[in-house]
DNA sequence: AGTTTCGGCGCC
DNA sequence: AAAGGGCGCCGAAACT
């Protein structure tokens, strides 16, 4: 039996607070409390807590030393909600939402900040953010009526119950912050990049590879610059179209291995280098924002420091407290076996239902062994390729599983149409800008050069054919039902494995797609592995209902982030 | 001078 | 021959 309370902190201090019954509805008067985190500590017995925002409210109680079981977000709700209906670009704050259930003039959603080093959270939204409890109550009811009308209403309750978990998960992490040995950090840049010069140029491994680079091109040259690197081939007599590294190593030419090596570097200082350091690490924790849902498809996003593309060599600064262990967890191909459970297909079921790598098994029915070939076909199917061998094999996957692959073109066909495209529980793609208007090509997508490719017109229509934009619509929503399903999984993921953390000192501190560390004492570390296995079968269990698909985890205690793999 | 876009690459 | 999805970040270039 779950205890249900609702808080909204009140303009001018204070929060109110009521307790609601079985059907979501007050079931007690609105209470006023001068405290926002004595509120919630003195009801220990609630189970979940609804209100506007997680990311308002709960690191003001974790600040306190609160933590709380379960919530729901009103205002994620309300985004996953709009999208559910094909309403996507409505505003999605609560004002917005109570203004559309009382006829009102509807608010535009107030501009999103920019991340800052060290930012903290505004400790007071701005005016008219914030609603009376009993406004946001009317949108929490309004919110239970428009689940039971989506497409599988217990889906979409799991879905905003995840995501709402989710930002539970998120905001905690971003409390503890991940173990960031700084010492360690600078060892690893002096050995890459060597001194750095006064004056805070180019350290010296990176000036010197500017010079060979120079040397190789006869002149001065600088290699971050692309515009200069693409004009000294020209003079070298070598067109290349960019500087970017496949392109640059198909050529034969001296200056390519130190200008690759230079590129490789020159990304590890400007992104993850001593300025970085400075900006995003402190005593001891690099403290990065984590977002759930941050992304379309579900996946999480982080404002600052760049936490979810650090590069592999930098882990080496991921350190354990003394006597303390992360224990790195990966789910093993998580994105073919999320297929295999969405399209029940009956032989990827059947290959997916076993522990063992799922790409072997894949190349050992569809091609004879050759494991590689096998992940480009599987990957080329997620991703929409459109050629080199992974179109080729794309062949060989289709006759082993059909079903799989169908359900791909299915969406990838859906979303070419402008037709609602939705993950297994329900978040749904938003239509692409100017969808239904292919004239227009949009910013950020390829352009088509129609003397390259003459579009046909409607009377040669050419089976297949789709605009540039439509097609580049397919490929978004072929690979968002499997991204998004994964996403889907990977809250259930976390929500169960915090549950069993939070029983024990161990901490949840970094989350990547398919991938999280935990921090605990040495002798927890062997109760947090199996945490992680019930918390992966579970979630499978609640995301997919009855699947044969199983999702293992290579998991390593490590005192290291850089020795887990 | 301040803001936005681009090119390139890191991660999954 | 074609050139797969999702992101963030940085400096430089291009804009206002």
């Amino acid at each position: 039996m779950t205890d249900r309370w609702a808080l909204a902190p009140a303009e001018g201090g204070g929060v109110e607070i009521a307790a609601l019954g079985p059907d979501g509805l007050p079931a007690g008067p609105v209470l006023r409390e001068p405290d926002l985190a004595g509120a919630v500590r003195s009801r220990p017995d609630v189970t979940r807590w609804v209100w506007r925002s997680t990311a308002e409210v709960y690191p003001r109680l974790l600040a306190a030393g609160v933590r709380v079981e379960r919530c729901y977000d009103i205002e994620d709700a309300e985004t996953l909600l709009l999208g559910h209906e094909g309403r996507y670009g409505e505003p999605r704050s609560a004002a917005a939402a109570l203004a559309r259930l009382r006829g009102g003039p509807v608010p535009p959603d107030p501009p999103q900040r920019a991340a800052e080093p060290g930012a903290q959270s505004p400790l007071f939204e701005p005016e008219g953010v914030n609603l009376p409890l009993a406004d946001l109550l009317a949108v929490y009811a309004e919110q239970q009526r428009r689940h039971e009308r989506a497409e599988y209403p217990d889906r979409m309750r799991l879905l905003t119950a995840a995501e709402s978990a989710g930002m539970l998960v998120a905001a905690e992490m971003n409390r503890a912050g991940l173990p960031w040995r700084a010492d360690v950090h600078r060892e690893v840049l002096h050995g890459l990049l060597g001194e750095r010069y006064a004056g805070g140029g180019e350290p010296r491994r990176l000036a010197e590879l500017a010079d060979e680079v120079s040397d190789a091109f006869g002149r001065r040259v600088r290699p971050d610059l692309p515009a200069d690197v693409i004009k000294a081939f020209a003079q070298a007599g070598i067109k290349v179209k960019s500087t970017r590294r496949w392109e640059i190593e198909s050529v034969d030419h001296p200056a390519v291995k130190p200008l690759v090596e230079y590129k490789k570097l020159y990304r590890i200082w400007v992104a993850h280098g001593w300025s970085w350091l400075q900006d995003w690490v402190r005593e001891g924790r690099f403290r990065p924002e984590f977002l759930a849902g941050g992304t379309v498809t579900g996946r999480w996003v982080t404002n600052g420091g760049g936490a979810l593309q650090i590069p592999k060599v930098i882990r080496r600064a991921v350190v354990a407290d003394p006597g303390w262990r992360l224990v790195v967890a990966d789910a093993d191909q998580m994105e073919p076996r999320v297929l295999a459970a969405i399209s029940r297909d009956l032989g990827l079921m059947e290959v997916a239902g076993r522990e063992t790598d799922l790409y072997q098994s894949v190349s050992d029915r569809a091609f004879a062994g050759d494991r590689a070939q096998a992940k480009l076909a599987v990957l080329g199917a997620v991703y929409g390729q459109t050629s080199g061998d992974g179109l080729k094999n794309l062949a060989a996957l289709r006759r082993r599983f059909p079903k799989a692959v169908a359900y791909v073109d299915d969406a990838a066909r859906a979303g070419e149409e402008g037709r609602l495209v939705r993950t297994w529980l329900g978040r749904t793609c938003p239509p692409a800008a100017g969808a239904g208007d292919d004239t227009v090509e949009e910013a950020g997508l390829p352009q088509e050069d129609p003397a390259d490719s003459p579009a046909p017109g409607p009377q040669e229509w050419v089976p297949g054919y789709a605009s540039t934009n439509a097609r580049a619509r397919g490929r978004f929503a072929r690979n968002f039902v499997v991204q998004g399903s994964a996403a889907d999984w990977a809250l259930l993921l976390l929500a169960a494995l915090r549950r069993t953390c939070a029983d024990m000192a161990a901490e949840l501190v970094f989350f990547q797609h398919d991938e999280v560390i935990v921090h605990c004492p040495e002798e927890e570390a062997g109760a947090v592995v199996a945490a992680i296995r019930e918390a992966a079968d579970l979630a499978a269990r609640l995301t997919f209902g009855q699947t044969p698909v199983r999702f293992p985890f290579t998991t390593a205690v490590v005192e290291c982030y850089a020795d887990a793999k």
